[in-house]
DNA sequence: GAAGCATACGTCCGCTTGAACAAAATGCAA
DNA sequence: TTGCATTTTGTTCAAGCGGACGTATGCTTC
């Protein structure tokens, strides 16, 4: 029934961490500080090397990943677990039965899956994983758009995705993304995934913009569109104060979950 | 890692096979039967009574299915899983690394799915579940047609889904059956279903029909198209050898995995 | 040679099962 | 209808089992 144990979910977390703030870990410091057996964190190594996150050297680990470059998915999936939640019920609320809902990919998007899974709507989700967790709802239309699926992410991109998004009109999307620059724009890390974004907002009657805080600030290659467009934005405690101000003087309506 | 026990998977597929034999089954009964406690049995149809499968009565169950209804996914997927495997390989050998294919829904071909996530090759699935298999496998180039999702099969249909599939070109496409009447007609549960059947072979280069033996002479609502227009037929060692007979007669090539 | 690593095995923990018991539902009689 | 006997059901707890972790030992690499 489970993949895995609660303290390994834990364990792993906190070795990328490391490994994105130091570049490297150590195994002898990791069990250590983490109160493990030294065997237990060469496992949890072995499951970053399989998932490409890490490279295993004599003593411990390096980083594989570029600097800027995003986690794969299986990884965020374990981040801000319950900053996710939190926000995926604020946004499951701001939507009522019957309406037709456009989800973008990413994690934070599979959360608000799960949340809006007990509803009676009609979806659309544009990533395998969304879907995955829409499929156990009952009352869910669940509407797939076509496409090529990135891998790790599953989210559909290129023509057909865009077609199949121009084909439909949405009453509300709900839009994740990797970062929100200092400027205000809503990035993303894939210019096929920036397009499809785009495509749903051009297909929306209300756009709602959920993230978690720790991504305000933080970079990423493709511009999506200007964050003070959207009509709702829901975030959590850790968003800085003064840009979630700015953005009510914008007329965007902001939840702090 | 896994949802569950292998005597409880035996259980729950002997009680199913007992609801659609008899009607219904006795808690007391069955619990002499297969040597389990009455407690365990009740535990087992509770999972039956969340699948939509029996209602619970006093002292047993009894079936909810109309005849000919087709089961559940979550049920189906429990049954003949040997056979399902086996056939599944010899499919997968059929297949050439770089073809592109177009996979058909069911349990029979999320089997399939597993076996070539092992190549590199280009897959179209017509459901969520074969996608979620596919999905695992590196060297896959997963695309997914739109549509609409039917429920608990999650398989696409409707005309996003004949869309997409009109699209592109298979050089071979393989194709699940919930039947073959007498008359050699491959029939479906669902009329939505049996178009995209059809869109399938309408774009593929090379047609394999996959199915356990079982299937040779049940029967079902929906006709795809006659069992002696296809190139490839897989099955096991449960058909009819008359059948089978006639097929490589008509020119179909035969297999039994 | 020393440090790190992989394998083997013992231990612990959580899940499933079965048994015992209390609660609820049914049948029967008045 | 009420009261009682009986069957079924849900709950709780102990036993069994499998997976994860930690330790020990031999092997590899520096």
């Amino acid at each position: 029934m489970y993949d895995q144990d609660m303290e390994a979910v834990e364990r792993v977390s906190r070795l990328v961490d490391a490994l994105r703030r130091d570049g490297r870990v150590e195994v002898a410091t990791a069990a250590v500080e983490f109160g493990a057996a030294e065997m237990t964190i060469r496992r949890d190594l072995d499951q970053l090397v399989a998932r490409g996150v890490a490279r295993r050297v004599r003593g411990g680990a390096i980083n594989l990943l570029m600097r800027g470059e995003e986690l794969p998915f299986a990884m965020r999936e374990l981040d801000a677990v319950d900053a996710k939640r939190r926000i995926a019920r604020v946004v499951a609320d701001l939507i009522d039965d019957g309406e037709a809902v456009g989800l973008d990919s990413g994690t934070t998007m599979v959360a608000v899956a799960g949340a809006i899974a007990a509803k009676r709507v009609t979806v659309m989700p544009l990533s395998l994983h969304a879907a995955s967790a829409l499929a156990a709802g009952t009352g869910v239309q669940l509407i797939m758009p076509g496409g090529a699926c990135r891998p790790g992410e599953l989210a559909m991109v290129g023509p057909l995705a865009l077609a199949s998004i121009a084909a439909v009109r949405f009453d509300t999307v709900v839009i994740g993304c990797c970062g929100v620059s200092a400027e205000g724009h809503v990035l993303a890390h894939d210019l096929g995934d920036a397009a499809v974004k785009q495509a749903l907002l051009a297909s929306a009657n209300r756009s709602v913009l959920a993230l978690d805080g720790a991504k305000f600030g933080r970079g990423a290659l493709a511009v999506v569109q200007e964050v003070s467009t959207f009509d709702v934005v829901v975030t959590d405690d850790a968003a800085p104060e003064n840009v979630l101000a700015r953005l009510r003087a914008d007329g965007v309506e902001v939840h702090r979950a």
